[in-house]
RNA sequence: GCCGAAGUGGUGGAAUCGGUAGACACGUCGGUCUCAAAAACCGAUGCCUUCCGGGCGUGCCGGUUCGAGUCCGGCCUUCGGUACCA
């Protein structure tokens, strides 16, 4: 054994070794109970970043613990290959996206290798591999069969720079998701999945998930957004047309007294009278310059005009102008608003305006409400008035009420209404999963008959950045035939959106090799559900929603057995620095700033506060280097000791080397100890005392605090902390000589207990401690419950509930041996002199309080 | 606005059920070793103080309790999500 810890030497030996003998490969006929481990593949965009090296170590971490355990461990690893970037860069530098991909896949292979994650390598898959993406298109074919897919001219959001659609979870505040640039609306024939039709059944498992964040749940449900209210129809006056309006308060029915439409509303137009046109119009082209940021912002004014037109009150019979407000959205309910000014802030401020009639309907409760005087809506519960037949119902009860008298009439029903979309999932862009069907002029729309699967995404194209989707422009590609009549058709050449790839790879990882379907049924019957899943909580509403969705699809097509995919899920933090920003030139590099100032204009450096690793921010902290530097273990042990895995990291590269001294404090203190252990006995519990018995109690307890942290909870950096709490006491040690089958039970747990954050120097160490087979064939091990026990316990001795001594009495003391010692303390009498004990109250085995008055 | 999470030393963070606030680590200061430096090791480190002791301290105000970082009521701040959602 060398003297030196030498980091980059163990880890090149450890890993060749897991290469080469696969310790990590597993099947279904392995023993022990199964345990899925999954955390979100990656995008292969070329090298490993921060935050990938925390996401695998702490996944890798619950691999390995539950491995020691004895489950039959699932830890795969893939790549989610599919997108945008690899196309730009083939627009940029002449590279094709495939070959851009495959490199990058090379390359961070060889990082996730360099950090010695234990995956099961023989399962790796790539989804822009025909062998996977011709699956999906098969699934695709069973959707279309089921309704679940389908195409239609729709108003969607298009991001010019990506130049394609997006689905509305990857729009963020009117911004592409991916390139941040500004979405326009347009009206676009898309492939969309139903994922509305299971609305319903997404909201209603997102309470039987206990193991989910409830941050993330709570994102799902709001987006999901469901409301419960009802559709009621207003009659147009002098016309055979109505408007369905969705409200969620038809207790105020007696109190609409106007009624607002979109201004994208189909019968905007047609409702408008010939002397109104001119007003409307100029209306219409005012509200569709004005882009949607402004539209939705909070001070935006409301405005409108009037249409000239009027429709029905369907209970009160009044006639109600109908205008168009720029305030209502077409694309949610049905784009018409029912106006109640007295219980609606908006209807309120319209009203107001435009000088429109307010009518009090719902009384609060010990308030008169007069519409001449009230200065806002009143939005909450009350008593009905002024609603005829309804009058002194509560609102509630008014709701169900006025809904059913509607029902019965035809002119209305319950209704429930959400604002989740269908998923827009066709996409402009060459490097994708295409869509499998052929559009011919006899037949329409036909699919590609199954054993035409996979079709191929050609590789011959050429990449011009000129607009429009590469495929359209290759006619070898565009013209087949068609599979129903033979004659010449056209092949869609839109592929999908990437997100469709990563809903399903998780089942994929129980079967990749399967070639006689998506999934082999008995295969994911044994690896799933993922017994815990982990990955950024920027998916929450997307990867996390699509994936449950589609599992729900393959589970009705009768593919699978499987309501939810992810039984358990962490969401970890992001890794953070702080930023250095000069006034003049921008974000600054470490090494662009010398004593606080600006290495190029000496101005003084701001610095900013911690933010996401970003390279345009450069505050990035490169994997690779920390690993020649420090070694993998290290890089692995302080984004695991730094912080908890939830919340964010902040990086400190003092950290990293005190990660590193301690490291080599347990190599050394292996090595100044292994000729003392290597010949040491069997410990025999009975007969030890004193410092030696203090000390394996230590161990012991640090072997049960370590597995609870780790087990379920994932507070690893507690637990690390407690390994170094056991260390600490291992060195201060006397006399080690006395009892070397101590001393070897303790230093042979540290690196049990450390094996699962820092593989390799633990591998390493174990073989040095005398044990020739791997460290991992060893077990996780177990603490000896009367090794907890002390002889003696120290209580605290507080008088009014304020420490004032510490006394240690024999373990298991009676509470009035524990009263006399605590009153004979010195410091505790200077406080009770002169007063009146009152109670003492003994907690056992912790404090005892003296209240005196 | 609404929903969710969080506010603890100079810093990251610990504190099962309400029971010693600040574990562990970073940083800083002092020391040992050294010609010197690095490394390593030892010690100190919440603030104040009259320093074997005491006072004050977990965002703010109040409450419950023998005892509150933890529970209750009311605020403030930060972060994340979402929004003219009818």
């Amino acid at each position: 054994m060398q003297e030196r810890y030498n980091p980059q030497e163990i880890e090149n030996f450890w890993q060749a070794r897991w290469a080469e003998e696969k310790p990590y490969r597993v099947s279904e006929e392995q023993g022990g109970a199964k345990y899925y481990l999954l955390e979100m593949f990656p995008y292969p965009s070329g090298r490993i970043h921060m935050g990938h090296v925390r996401n695998y170590s702490i996944g890798d971490v619950v691999a390995r613990f539950k491995r020691l355990q004895g489950f039959n461990v699932l830890h795969p690893m893939g790549w989610d290959a599919f997108g945008m970037p690899a196309e730009n860069a083939a627009i940029q530098n002449g590279t094709h996206p495939a070959v851009w991909t495959r490199e990058n896949i090379a390359n961070m292979r060889v990082q996730l290798k360099r950090m010695g994650l234990s995956y099961d390598w023989d399962r790796e898959l790539a989804t822009c591999d025909p062998d996977y993406y011709r699956w999906e298109q098969l699934i695709f074919l069973k959707m279309l069969e089921k309704g679940l897919a389908y195409k239609k001219s729709a108003a969607v959001n298009w991001c010019p720079k990506c130049e394609t659609v997006l689905a509305n979870e990857q729009v963020e505040e009117e911004c592409c998701w991916r390139c941040d640039s500004r979405v326009e609306q347009q009206e676009l024939d898309q492939w969309f999945f139903r994922i509305t039709a299971y609305a319903e059944e997404l909201l209603d498992w997102t309470h039987k998930l206990p193991g989910w964040p409830d941050s993330v749940l709570t994102m799902q449900r709001n987006w999901i957004g469901k409301s419960v209210g009802s559709e009621i129809d207003f009659r147009v006056d002098g016309r055979d047309e109505s408007i369905r309006v969705f409200t969620t308060r038809p207790d105020t029915l007696h109190g609409a007294t106007f009624m607002s439409l979109a201004p994208e509303h189909p019968l905007a137009i047609p409702l408008t009278l010939p002397d109104r046109r001119a007003a409307v119009d100029d209306f219409i082209r005012k509200v569709q310059r004005v882009d949607n940021i402004q539209r939705t912002s909070d001070d935006y004014e409301k405005e409108g005009v009037f249409t000239g037109s009027h429709c029905i009150n369907p209970v009160t019979g009044e006639k109600m102008p109908i205008y168009l407000a720029n305030f209502v959205l077409m694309g949610y309910g049905t784009g018409a608003v029912m106006a109640v000014p007295a219980h609606d802030q908006r209807d309120f401020e319209f009203a107001r305006k435009y000088r429109l009639p307010v009518r009090v309907v719902i009384q609060p409760a010990g308030e008169v409400l007069t519409p001449d005087t009230m200065t806002a809506a009143w939005e909450g519960p009350g008593r009905m008035i002024a609603s005829g037949d309804f009058d002194g119902l509560d609102s509630e009860t008014g709701k169900v009420r006025v809904t059913e008298h509607l029902e019965a009439k035809g002119l209305g029903k319950q209704t429930v209404n959400y604002r989740l979309r269908d998923w827009l999932v066709s996409r402009q862009r060459y490097w994708g999963t295409p869509i499998p069907v052929i559009y011919c002029d006899t037949c329409g729309v036909v699919p590609v008959p199954e054993s035409d699967l996979p079709i191929q995404l050609p590789t011959e194209i050429a990449f011009t950045g000129e607009g429009g989707s590469p495929l359209a422009g290759l006619s070898s590609f565009v013209n087949t035939s068609c599979p129903a009549c033979a004659r010449p058709a056209r092949r869609e050449t839109d592929t999908f959106d990437t997100f469709v790839e990563s809903s399903w790879y998780f089942l994929r990882f129980a079967c990749p090799h399967f070639t006689q379907a998506p999934v082999e049924r008995s295969a994911v019957d044994y690896w799933l559900p993922v017994d815990q899943y982990i990955g950024g909580v920027e998916h929450a509403v997307m990867h996390l929603l699509y994936a449950r969705f589609w599992t729900k699809i393959m589970r009705d097509i009768g593919m699978i057995a499987l309501d939810e995919p992810f039984e358990n899920l962490l969401t970890q933090g992001m890794v953070c620095k702080e930023t250095r920003a000069c006034p003049e030139h921008g974000w600054l590099y470490p090494e662009e700033v010398l004593d606080g100032r600006c290495s190029r204009c000496a101005a003084e450096v701001v610095t900013g506060r911690n933010e996401k690793m970003s390279k345009s921010k450069k505050n990035v902290i490169d994997p690779d280097g920390l690993i020649k530097r420090y070694g993998a273990d290290t890089a692995r042990l302080f984004t695991l000791f730094a912080s908890p895995p939830e919340k964010d990291l902040e990086w400190n590269d003092q950290g990293v080397d005190g990660c590193y001294r301690f490291l080599n404090r347990v190599w050394r203190l292996v090595y100044e100890n292994l000729d003392l252990v290597r010949d040491a006995a069997k410990i025999d519990a009975s007969s030890l005392d004193g410092p030696a018995r203090d000390l394996r109690r230590s161990v012991h307890r640090t072997i049960k605090k370590v597995t609870e942290d780790i087990d379920g909870s994932f507070h690893f950096n507690t637990a690390i902390a407690a390994v170094m709490e056991l260390l600490n006491a291992i060195s201060a040690f006397p006399e080690k000589e006395s009892c070397p089958e101590v001393i070897k039970e303790a230093l042979e747990t540290v690196v049990r207990l450390l094996s699962p954050f820092v593989p390799h120097v633990c591998e390493e160490l174990w073989r040095h401690l005398g044990h020739p087979e791997s460290l991992e064939l060893s077990g996780w091990p177990s603490w000896d419950e009367s090794a907890l026990i002390a002889d003696t316990q120290l209580i605290v001795v507080q008088v009014n509930g304020k420490v004032r001594g510490k006394v240690t009495v024999p373990a298991g003391a009676d509470d009035r041996t524990i009263e006399t010692a605590a009153l004979s303390d010195a410091n505790v009498e200077r406080f009770l002199e002169g007063k009146t004990v009152r109670k003492m109250i003994v907690v056992p085995g912790r404090l005892l309080n003296i209240v005196v008055g």
